[in-house]
DNA sequence: CGTGGCCGTTGACACGTGTCACCAGGCTCC
DNA sequence: GGAGCCTGGTGACACGTGTCAACGGCCACG
């Protein structure tokens, strides 16, 4: 006893150089390790109160964190989350990556970012398969980059898929309808009755771009207007004007144009005001995102609003799932999550 | 003979479901488990040339990947790096964290995003300080959330740190100097001889915005001009229309604003134009980052233009040096790096 | 008094890797 | 011809964890 009441009179937390381990807790306690690992995993039931209190005392005093290295090992799988980012330039992809590694902090996972690249076709779904090979993740949140069957790989070696197109998590999904939707219906409600899809130029497989799209043309095929032209846009002014020059030439003015995100929209808003076209009376320009910058320009651009922490929420409820015994994910997204911010662009 | 012979003739590379172990390797290529190790770490020197190859046969064929967890457990590191992100909007962190990201990739490490939030003071430090003990990650790259003491805190408990801060890695420093310098001497070609520096409001204890301010004085002080103010500016129009209005009753105009970042720029840009001031016979104003936003509007954007990638390129060499054996970081970024983008506001 | 069951706790195994120290055999050199 | 070196290769250990099966002690029940 005197080894332990000497342990138990030690220094403030951080005394030690290497990381405590499970043994160190087990020492202090007087106790095994069996038994400081079923305590600290919340075995807690088979255990006296008083033994309890003892371990999680010294694993508090030592400053003791398991190390995922052993951990991993033997769960065969790792506390990470993989996040595979497409290229594209998305609605704010820093902003959702932050909710997303926020959400996955508070159930003690860390994020691995893994971006995707030009590069040969199936370069891409090589590195990632040697990550997740690697790493073992817990899950695999997929931001967009991968096909179908290329998820359909990686699952096949035994990671599991959080991506919005799986069956587990069809938040995002269900977002990129609603924004699509409410862009379409608000240019209908400013009065547009011709409509246009504005994405960008040279985003190859941009899943979510064409999702959208076809969305805002369901929309028009609703209010019976004729289907709407899509139109690729570069972040560039002079491509810009090119792209809206040809819209604007085969379907007239006035039109309006639902564009994949707020930049996109800006490079339209001021491509028409360059051509001398009026804004929002011959063009209309609904972006997406509700980012700071639309609203600090002249003229202030009309989107749709997005609280990107309520939309992953669900992926955050799917690994939660995973991880512990969390309560099965429940698919709805609150309607309100997505809000017409009215610029002076529609 | 007959078992490894089998083996050989086996199937296409992804046929296991199970990753395959070394002692696959080792089975097919009928050798021990130890040579597999020395021979796919490269302690290649020692063994016959047949012996070298038919383990890298053996293990390309069996689609061997080496866990993680088994490595990180052994050397008492893994290959992540910990990326610690400031929720500072500094200039474009989703590209930077790419670049990053990309640059690791090739050296076969994998980045742990890891974001500030806002919280009790120590509270970010310490969910890093949990995070390095159970990853004990290869290095951690700072981007600017964290003060000196911090670091040398996380340093201690034997993380290596490839902080801009750190003597290892000073690109990112200098960076900043190069930048601010680049600001002030731009506008001060442009016949501005009042200068400011318009940092974002409300972040709390920005370093690069600090030293950035910083240098513009400096380079005041050059060429005989007065100190410059430095303003807080929200991105939101009202509130950077008052910051705006408040530079000009004191110091007049005209006056050349060199700002933190492109949103900060566009803000004060159609701040100006919004209080009837003129662009840029009244206010210059010159942003950093060179994104494509800037150049989207109307009126385009004087700003410094910035190549994350040769930027990043010193971490990268860090990192290297510390994984193998790369050689010592160089640590001067070329001159070129950034250049002005000359747009029409100053 | 003997036996079965529960409670609290523990020993032992497995996970996959890097590497140190060692070994067998052939060669050279005295 | 034996001692010592070089070449090519291997056995064993350590890393830190989660969990299965087992174990001693105690109480209840027959």
């Amino acid at each position: 006893m005197t080894i332990e009441s000497e342990g138990l009179a030690a220094l403030p937390p951080q005394p030690r150089r290497p990381g405590a381990t499970s043994v160190d807790v087990a020492r202090l306690a007087g106790v095994s390790r069996s038994t400081v690992s079923h305590v600290l995993n919340n075995q807690v039931t088979r255990f006296s109160e008083e033994t309890v209190e003892r371990v999680r005392q010294a694993a508090a005093q030592l400053g003791y964190v398991p190390s995922a290295a052993g951990r991993s090992l033997v769960l065969g799988r790792s506390d990470l989350v993989v996040l595979a980012v497409p290229n594209t330039t998305l609605t704010n992809v820093q902003d959702i990556i932050e909710a997303i590694a926020s959400d996955l902090d508070d159930l003690g996972c860390s994020v691995v970012v893994h971006f995707d690249r030009g590069g040969a076709p199936g370069d891409n779904l090589t590195r990632l398969q040697h990550v997740v090979e690697t790493l073992r993740p817990a899950g695999l949140v997929d931001l967009g980059s991968l096909s179908p069957d290329e998820l359909d790989v990686l699952e096949s070696q035994g990671c599991a898929l959080l991506s919005p197109r799986s069956q587990h998590v069809r938040g995002v999904d269900e977002g990129n309808v609603a924004i699509a939707r409410r862009q379409a219906v608000h240019l209908i409600d400013r009065g547009y009755t011709t409509l246009a899809f504005a994405l960008l130029v040279d985003q190859r497989d941009d899943p979510f771009g064409r999702m959208r799209a076809a969305v805002v043309a369901d929309v028009c095929a609703e209010y019976g207007l004729a289907a709407p032209s899509t139109i690729s846009v570069p972040l560039e002014p002079a491509g810009a004007q090119t792209a809206l020059c040809e819209l604007l030439r085969t379907r007239g003015r006035p039109v309006g144009i639902a564009c994949s995100n707020d930049e996109v929209a800006l490079a339209v808003t001021f491509a028409a005001l360059a051509l001398r076209a009026a804004v929002p009376a011959d063009v209309g320009v609904v972006g997406v995102g509700g980012g700071s910058v639309g609203q600090l320009v002249t003229p202030r651009l009309s989107t749709i609003g997005f609280d990107v922490r309520t939309s992953v929420a669900s992926v955050r409820q799917a690994i939660a799932h995973r991880i512990g015994g969390a309560p099965e994910p429940a698919a709805a997204i609150p309607v309100d999550t997505f809000t017409v911010v009215q610029g002076e662009t529609t």
